[in-house]
DNA sequence: TAATTAGTTGAGCATTTGTTCAAGTATTGG
DNA sequence: CCAATACTTGAACAAATGCTCAACTAATTA
């Protein structure tokens, strides 16, 4: 149809199928910043030592120490993921002594990784059904 | 304690304050190669503008033109994200004529931005309504 | 049949990311 | 006080990522 959207230089496209369409979804659509927000979360849960980290913090508190023995990697590398899930606020410490006690910031944290991991099993076939709950048992 | 992980070389660390703790807590997690996945799935999620794709399509079925036209990127860097996005069996497509229609491949999806969203709601309150003094939420 | 439209894909490239290493701070114990 | 422990941080670097461009396939349409 019509070109309605952002005059780009001669790049390519932007002449979309149904343009009304378009323009609905576009209006349902969450706003960009939150969109952008909502993305980092997820970059965040998406290294594989991050999600370690959030995932074993949801089974207990740990010092850097024990998360890196936990994760088998060094303590630095911890650290760092550390510093940046404590930007996003994802995880917060407790200092006792030179100890520095991590824990989750945030309930939704679980609830994300649950739900994700419906997901995964639905995808990955189990191997020994396993009930989907059965990760959050608690200390 | 007792270093009892992993002996790696004399890089660092490996001696975890309470190593009995860390066992435990290594028992309850997912296994490796299901974390893995689902860091894979967050991570996908990651990207702007494949999360972008993926709400879009959460609220209609489009073709890569309107997609395209939506996000306001190129035709090819959209079909880049839709291969990965397909590799993941996040997405799927029904071929029209010569246009793709693209949809959701999984229910999970949607609960995931949703719960996400969540997360997000209470990090970053909301335009309408805050109160004065709420902005400065130290840590 | 040739031209057009819709989409895919590979190579190249700049950017970002995650780790390591070394040096730093802070707290505690001898 | 000095040494050790627990952790943090900056620089550097290899690996991964996302985009662009150009070339391609496949399905209309003139």
């Amino acid at each position: 149809m019509t070109p309605q959207v952002a005059a780009e230089t001669g790049t390519c496209q932007v002449h979309s199928v149904d343009g009304e369409k378009v323009r609905r979804t576009l209006a349902a659509m969450e706003p960009e910043s939150t969109l952008r927000h909502l993305a980092e979360t997820f970059a965040m849960m998406g290294d594989p030592t991050r999600l370690k980290i959030l995932y074993a913090l949801s089974l207990a508190e740990l010092c850097v120490c024990d998360l890196a023995a936990l994760l088998n990697v060094t303590v630095s590398a911890v650290s760092h993921q550390l510093r940046l899930l404590r930007g996003m606020r994802l995880v917060r410490y407790r200092r006792e002594g030179r100890l520095a006690y991590y824990s989750l910031d945030d309930h939704h944290i679980e609830a994300l990784m649950a739900q994700g991991l419906e997901h995964v099993y639905d995808r990955e076939p189990h191997p020994i059904a396993r009930p989907v709950g059965a990760a959050t048992r608690e200390r």
